[in-house]
DNA sequence: GTCATATGTTGTCACTGTAAACATAACGAG
DNA sequence: CTCGTTATGTTTACAGTGACAACATATGAC
């Protein structure tokens, strides 16, 4: 059962982690290795073999903690998620709340997908099963935004429309921005980003 | 330089198209096969061998027609943007132009990725080369979303601003539905589509 | 100490994209 | 028509991939 706890546990607490027999935490190390790759270079090159040997491990030893290699991405796509959101949290009370921190939040999350291009595609281009138990990392972003969209458009008549509104402006703005169909204007998305969040026409 | 035209070309003018040596023309059948393979199943496993196969070909026949599998995804890619913008200018002349026109274009690209997944991944996700000569299939497309932008909302203070807006919109929820973030809700995308086209709060 | 088990290694297999060498069919020139 | 040039397609082969089976080793419980 090593497939059992899927969560990345980079920073345990304090327990020196579960698992730490020849390695130390190979788990950990493989995924630090790959989120390494994920920023270094756009192309972004990770295959089981270079990931192990940047880890200083045979390719097949991955195969005790991750069933394959769709899990190890999976893995590493929640990191992201977990990043994005706490990006987004960090910049929310920056701003101080309110509609100046909903737009904060929506420019963060733009600002993430270019900043880690392949990070960020490989956390949203990825499959959702049905519904996976372990390791939700998008819940923080999700809640922020609910939340957002209650306390800085408290009169909207559907805060379900408002919310997936800003949500589809912000990841297709990022979308857009990651496969060069537009140029990246930290400006221009001020302004795109505040024409629906800060509900200025 | 056999890689010399770039473009599909399925229903030439008549002419009887280019090269029709041994196979009759297979650029074109290799395109329709892949095309064929990206609707039937979602998961979309498009390989030489498995394409070639479907043309009754040897697998390394297709490197007299594209030097490499990138340049066949390309042709797809590009063929995808066409069919994306037949579509908007079909809706846009269906719904007679202005906002309603405007806001059925935008309907009718999120359809598109919806029911075409993997073909309309595969035509955004691919990185554009600084500025590709020939085959530009997303020409249509862009043309008519500023010229929805023009006629649908005249008294706008930044077109480009509007135009990147409307554009990130669509795309957003496109991607999102895609990726299982959220379900396929035709009333409901109609009406986030609504909330930025129609000018409607 | 003994032993069950978690972890890591070696060897191998099917598969992939792609290049080189070879074969064939179409067309233009004489 | 014949011949050679060129466009097209095939065979073979090679390096790389993800993944499995068999084997080796360290760890912790008893």
């Amino acid at each position: 059962m090593t497939d059992k706890d899927n969560s990345v546990n980079l920073k345990s607490d304090g327990a020196k982690a579960a698992g730490a027999y020849h390695h130390g935490d190979l788990r950990a190390a493989v995924i630090a290795a790959g989120l390494a790759r994920l920023q270094s270079g756009d192309d972004g090159e990770l295959g089981l073999r270079a990931l192990a040997r940047d880890v200083g491990v045979s390719a097949t030893a991955l195969y005790r903690h991750f069933p394959d290699k769709e899990a190890l991405l999976d893995a590493l796509a929640d990191e992201g998620l977990r990043r994005l959101g706490a990006l987004q949290a960090q910049a929310w009370l920056k701003a101080g709340g309110g509609i100046a921190g909903f737009k904060a939040t929506g420019a963060a999350y733009v600002r993430f997908a270019h900043d880690e291009p392949a990070l960020f595609r490989l956390s949203f281009t990825r499959q959702m099963p049905d519904r996976k138990e372990g390791g939700d990392g998008g819940e923080v972003a999700y809640n922020l935004l609910r939340a957002g969209v209650g306390e800085a458009l408290p009169g909207v008549k559907d805060p379900d429309v408002a919310a997936l509104h800003a949500w589809s402006l912000v990841h297709g703005l990022a979308m857009l921005i990651l496969d060069r169909r537009i140029d990246w204007d930290e400006a221009l998305v001020d302004r795109v980003v505040g024409l629906t969040f800060g509900g200025v026409d």
